[in-house]
Order: C-alpha cells, then sequence, then structure tokens
DNA sequence: CAAGGAAATATTGGATACGATCCTGCGACA
DNA sequence: TGTCGCAGGATCGTATCCAATATTTCCTTG
C-alpha cells in the first residue's frame, strides 16, 4: 500500500496556517494589542521563511487584527470602547438584514443545518474549550446567514467576527455568558425554524445588542480606570 | 541644483503601486471579469519581481476584487446581479446609519471639507475623466461619512466601493449618471450643512438606491440576454 | 477515432540573499 | 545641559533562485 505519506487532503497552503497561527494568538490574547509582531521571530518560530509570514500579516491587517506601517512592521490594533462600538454597530446592521433574507429563501435542509450548528455549539459547552467555543458559536451565526446566498456580505461580517471574538474573550463572566447565548440562540433558531423573519431578526439583533452592551460598558469602566 | 530625482516624499512602497495598478486594469475594465492574471507577465510589465505583485493580490483578493485559489492563481471575480444587489444593499445599511453618526458629531470643519470635496467633484465634472471622477465621488462620500469616527466601519466601505466602482462604470450613459448624481450630491450636502440627520440619511439612502437599481436592472437585462 | 494516462511545460508557493529604511545610543557643539 | 547629527544594529522590502503543484501535450490503447 503505497498510500501517500500525510493524512492528505491537508491542501492548506503554509500563509494560511501562518495566518492562522498569529490570529490565534491575537484572539486568544498572547500578543495584546499594541504588540510588535516581529517577522522573523514568527517564521524562526514556525520553522518557515519571512514570506509566508509577511502575506499572514497582510490578510490579517485586511481583517483587522494587526496595523502595518511601512518600515515598520505590523503591531496588534489595540482594542478600545470606540473599536467595539463601530464594529458591534456594523454587525447590528448587517446580521438582522441577513437573517430576513435567508429565511425568505430557506430550504429545510438549511434549517436543518442551523439546528446541527446548534447541537454542536450545546454540546461543546459542557467541555467549555473557549476556542472551539467560539469557533463553534460563530458557526451557528454563519448557518443562520449562509442561505441569504450574500457572500459579500458574509466576508465582511468574517473579518468582523474575528475582531468582535476578541473583545468576547474579555467577558468578566464568560460562563454566565455563555449560558445566556445559549438561551438566545435557542430562542433565535425557534423563530427561525417558523421562518418568523421578524421575530428573528429582532431576537438576533437584541443578542448582538445585549453582548455589545456588556462588553462596551465593561471597556468604558476599564478605561475610566486607567 | 542636484535636487533629488524624484517628487519625494512619495514614500510608497512598490507593493501598493502595484496593487493601484491592477486595481485601475480591473476597475477601468481592461481586466475584465474570469480574466486571469499571471503573477510573472505583471513583474515584467512593470520591471518589478513577483514578490510585490502576489502581495499587491493579496490585498485586492481582501477587496473582493480577486480570487485566489491554491497553485492556481488569481482571477477577476466576475460581475453579476446578484453581486451587485449584495453590495449595494450592504452600502445601503452602512452608509445612511454612519452619516447620521457622523452629523451628530459635525464641526464646521468638517463641513467645509465636504463642500470642497463637492466643488472639486463638479469642477470635474466639466472635463470628464471617469477614473477621475470616480475618485472625487468617493472622496465626497468620504468627506460626508468621516466625522463619523468609525474608521472600522469606513474600511469596510472602502472595499466595497471600489467593487462598486466596477459596476458604476457599465452605466450606458455615465453623462446623464453624473450629473443626476451632482444634483443629489448638491441636495445631500444641503441636508448635511443644516445639520438635518434623517434627511441626509434619507436622500444619501435613495442616491444609493437610485444607483444600485439603475445598475441592476441593466445587468439583468445584460444577464437574459446571454 | 475517442478516452486515458504519462511526460513536458507553465505557473504558483516558498526559501535564501541583498539593499533600503528606521530606530537607538553615543558624542559633539551651542 | 540640552539639542543636533551621525554611526551601528535591527528590521523590513524586494530580487533572485529552488521546489511543489497544476495544466497541457502527446502518445498509447481499446
Amino acid at each position: 500500500m503505497p498510500t501517500p505519506p500525510k493524512p492528505l487532503l491537508q491542501r492548506q497552503t503554509v500563509t494560511a496556517m501562518v495566518a492562522e497561527y498569529i490570529a490565534a494568538k491575537i484572539i486568544g490574547g498572547d500578543y495584546p494589542g499594541g504588540h510588535q509582531i516581529r517577522q522573523e521571530a514568527i517564521a524562526a518560530e514556525l520553522g518557515v521563511s519571512r514570506i509566508p509570514v509577511r502575506e499572514a500579516l497582510l490578510q490579517l491587517e485586511a481583517e483587522g487584527l494587526v496595523v502595518i506601517r511601512t518600515h515598520r512592521g505590523a503591531v496588534v490594533s489595540d482594542l478600545s470602547a470606540d473599536d467595539a462600538i463601530d464594529l458591534f454597530d456594523a454587525r447590528l446592521l448587517l446580521e438582522p438584514f441577513l437573517v430576513k433574507k435567508a429565511i425568505a429563501r430557506l430550504s429545510n435542509q438549511d434549517i436543518a443545518n442551523a439546528e446541527r450548528a446548534l447541537q454542536d455549539y450545546e454540546a461543546a459547552i459542557a467541555r467549555g474549550d473557549p476556542k472551539e467555543l467560539s469557533r463553534l458559536n460563530w458557526a451557528f451565526h454563519t448557518a443562520l446567514l449562509e442561505p441569504s446566498m450574500r457572500p459579500r456580505s458574509m466576508a465582511v461580517l468574517q473579518t468582523l467576527y474575528s475582531s468582535a471574538d476578541r473583545y468576547l474573550r474579555l467577558q468578566i463572566e464568560p460562563l454566565k455568558a455563555q449560558t445566556k447565548a445559549l438561551q438566545e440562540h435557542r430562542d433565535i433558531f425557534e423563530a427561525y425554524r417558523r421562518r418568523d423573519a421578524v421575530e428573528t431578526s429582532r431576537l438576533l439583533k437584541k443578542h448582538v445588542a445585549d453582548a455589545a452592551d456588556e462588553i462596551v460598558s465593561q471597556l468604558k469602566r476599564g478605561e475610566a480606570a486607567s
């Protein structure tokens, strides 16, 4: 059996892997806001050259996770209450709109997909790995919005979300927030399954707005203290 | 006078110049949708290496102008009525919202900036260089929205606009559209100067929606014909 | 003559090497 | 004493070169 050496079907490029690696560090908080990312350091750490590191940083800049200045390198973008407001306001416009569009053309398969995403999210709460939970949380949102068939808006939301994720990790009581989010997800899905566009949109908006409010007020306390 | 050879203070990187070059080709229609962009061809054309070309393409991918597939290179993204709807709907959500936020914190200086942008746009209509007009059109929109102090939303809009621009170039009667747009710009600016957030938002929304309608209906005719 | 497959070619992805720019710290001069 | 200018090192931007993958061509075979 001369099977190919590796698990195969792992068609990933080095650039993509580096981008994931750095993004995880930023979202996880290992690289805080303001942290200088040295291309050579990352390259040595991962045993690759600087080229894929540079290209990964370009992608992360497009997502807003880092800021690149010519000849001065990449810096992890700062978190602030203003930025969080900016970001969540954009989500608050796009997500309720897209979910309405999605429901307008919803198939049973789409509902099944959303239900599965919800179940995966529920199952992961017990285990409580924050990285996995974040991924599944977003997967649920994506499952709701995907049927809208708006790839461009979805791409925008994807970039917004990776930054929003950084803020979500700051929550003081993540466990409490998670159980609250779980109940809200269930309510949203119920309305979604009924194809009640208005109610789903309303609940989704509230779901995002509540999270935004908590994060912003918490950030403002932090900024006032400093 | 041993003045330096170039205008100097032109601190641009080669990557940025290449990105501008390719973007202009795409927006101008020289590279139509589906066109394969060969890195080496661009590199030879501009007398640079392939590295800056690759990095430019990454940036253009983030803007949605091209699609990159691993080991298969970059292809100019296709235009379609669905994509235009996707894109303009997102603008229709963000721009009216941002202009309200801008008016809420508007300074006299901001109004003066918008007025200047409007005048520049008016002045350019006479000359009629499409590339310049497009730039000044967007500069006016930017001047209106900039005071909102929402850099992240502005960045999203910036990427949306560069694609929207491709569609705007398709208009059958650009001259007619331009004069219509000019009158609408004047009306918008009048409401803006009065700090009438509701009216400005309404007019801006209509301004974008009208352009979108014309483009989408035109595209649908084209798609039905094919 | 059409279909399948292997070698040849083209194109992209990544590594190494070099030149340009920026930052830091030391010393000279007002 | 404070400010300016100038090395020196560190870091980034780009060119050149090598490896991996995709596409094409052409031959074989049913």
